[in-house]
RNA sequence: GGAGAGAUGGCUGAGUGGUCUAAAGCGUCCGCCUCGAAAGCGGAUGUGCCCUUUCGGGCACCGCAGGUUCGAAUCCUGCUCUCUCCGCCA
């Protein structure tokens, strides 16, 4: 969100970044409604000045024992004609606070133009895309033969989409979690263990309302909402402070269930762990001075690389056109992993720079030793999702006796075992 | 769930209807002093918005939202959070 001065004084910059972004902004509303608002602000501060005089003599003469009685009516006349243009003014202010809220962050200039996926840029790349010599079962298949992914029981007690697993399933999903909270605490982020439900305050801070309020899972009678990322509530931790300069950058990383109602995407991706309306993820998310926060996009984007790597799973980093970005960043690389089986390149991270759009949505400032405040920058990236990691297990560690072997890193986890057959 | 207490600037803390334009102290910054520093002395020191080419001027903000009043940090109502006690609970 930007404030108000600078959305009227950038609005071509503004409009170039919505119409790039592929988000369609309503512009003439905002430009009439704030000429009428700086009119009516301007007339009604005069009438508060005047009123305020009118006020400081009446004190003085009643002070002194004076008369004063004469004042009263003109102060009454003038404080009813206050109210009624604060009212007006409310209403304004309301219809622009709205408006302000839907407009997209800018794009930083190293992003690339372009308007679907079609047009991401692929920066480097690790590992290699082997050809097995027998034929690669799917995750779907090979998760129901050996009974750890059981699709139809999740499907019988909430619906299709929330996923069961099961016996070696189960204890993977949880050496996974633990295999990265260890890795990333180790390398100096710290461990948040946050509420799944947060506010609706929270969810605007982080950007997903208003626009994207349809794909959350909201309940009714408390106006909570179930968290589709930890960046929300992590994010949210420190939503109205103003951090001392010398604490940042702040590291945390967590781990949480993530739910999406994925609402409108049945018929892509439909079969198996790919798209799910709960799933298991660990988060990453950073606290920065301005100057340094594309320095820890970097930083961030090679801890989620490094759970990779520890993997063995091949995988490719992926620079987001601006079309394909969402609405609150500013850039975005996606990490992208090589599942054979359903031989596609799989979205298991997502690290993005909000630079100050979530921060002032959500007032997160440091101060400094002098005390003056600024808006940090906000970062987060997944370190990693679980299901398409899982996927890539199954798939890339798949062998012809239709068993998975452990990666060596997990095995610890894992009560020492090498294989699931 | 019940009863009570509280929330004031970067921090501590005074203020209970009218120059509050929020005391005082601490902190921070600048200057004087000093070879340099400390101490001492002097001055400055919040945020947002509007007007103005500049200089500057104005409005708002005492947890949040309403209300009473010509006038609210101060009175009233609701809410949030913190603390104390009681009850319930994995």
């Amino acid at each position: 969100m930007f404030p108000i001065k600078f959305a009227r004084e950038n609005i071509e910059l503004l409009k170039q970044a919505a119409q790039n972004k592929n988000i369609s902004v309503d512009w003439d509303v905002f430009q009439n409604i704030e000429n009428e608002r700086r009119k009516i602000l301007k007339s009604l501060e005069e009438e508060k000045r005047v009123h305020k005089n009118l006020n400081q003599q009446l004190a003085l003469l009643k002070k002194k024992g004076q008369p004063y009685e004469h004042l009263l009516e003109q102060a009454k006349k003038l404080s009813d004609q206050i109210k009624e243009k604060e009212q007006l003014l409310r209403d304004l202010e309301e219809k622009i606070e709205e408006f302000l809220a839907t407009i997209p962050n800018i794009p930083h200039k190293d992003v690339p133009v372009g308007k679907s996926s079609q047009d991401n840029v692929v920066v480097r790349s690790w590992g290699e895309i082997k050809k097995p010599s027998f034929e690669v079962m799917p995750h779907y298949e090979i998760g129901a033969k050996l009974g750890i992914l059981q699709l139809e029981k999740g499907a019988k007690m909430t619906g299709s989409f929330f996923p069961v697993f099961a016996d070696k399933g189960a204890l993977l999903v949880r050496a996974l979690i633990n295999f990265m909270l260890d890795l990333h605490t180790k390398n100096g982020f710290t461990e948040i263990w946050p509420p799944a439900l947060v506010n609706r305050k929270s969810m605007f801070g982080t950007g997903q309302i208003p626009r994207l309020e349809q794909d959350m899972y909201r309940l009714k009678d408390e106006d909570l909402f179930l968290i589709p990322t930890a960046e929300v509530p992590v994010t949210n931790y420190h939503r109205e402070e103003a951090i001392p300069e010398q604490q940042l950058p702040l590291r945390y990383c967590a781990y949480t269930p993530c739910f999406r109602r994925e609402a409108g995407a049945y018929g892509k991706d439909t079969r198996g762990l790919i798209r799910l309306h709960q799933f298991d993820k660990v988060e990453l998310v950073i606290f920065s001075k301005p100057e340094n926060s594309y320095n820890e996009l970097e930083f961030l984007v090679n801890e989620a690389e490094k759970v990779l790597q520890l993997l063995g799973l091949t995988y490719r980093v992926v620079l987001l056109c601006t079309g394909d970005m969402s609405f609150a960043a500013s850039k975005c690389y996606d990490l992208e992993v090589w599942a054979p089986g359903v031989e596609k390149w799989l979205e298991v991270s997502s690290c993005s720079n909000f630079e100050a759009f979530q921060a002032r949505r959500a007032d997160i400032r440091y101060r400094t030793k002098s005390g003056k405040t600024d808006f940090v920058h906000t970062l987060n990236g997944s370190g990693i999702a679980l299901p398409r990691t899982i996927i890539a297990i199954m798939e890339n560690y798949q062998t012809s006796r239709g068993t998975i072997v452990i990666p060596e890193v997990l095995r610890p986890y894992m009560g020492g075992i090498t294989e699931i057959s």
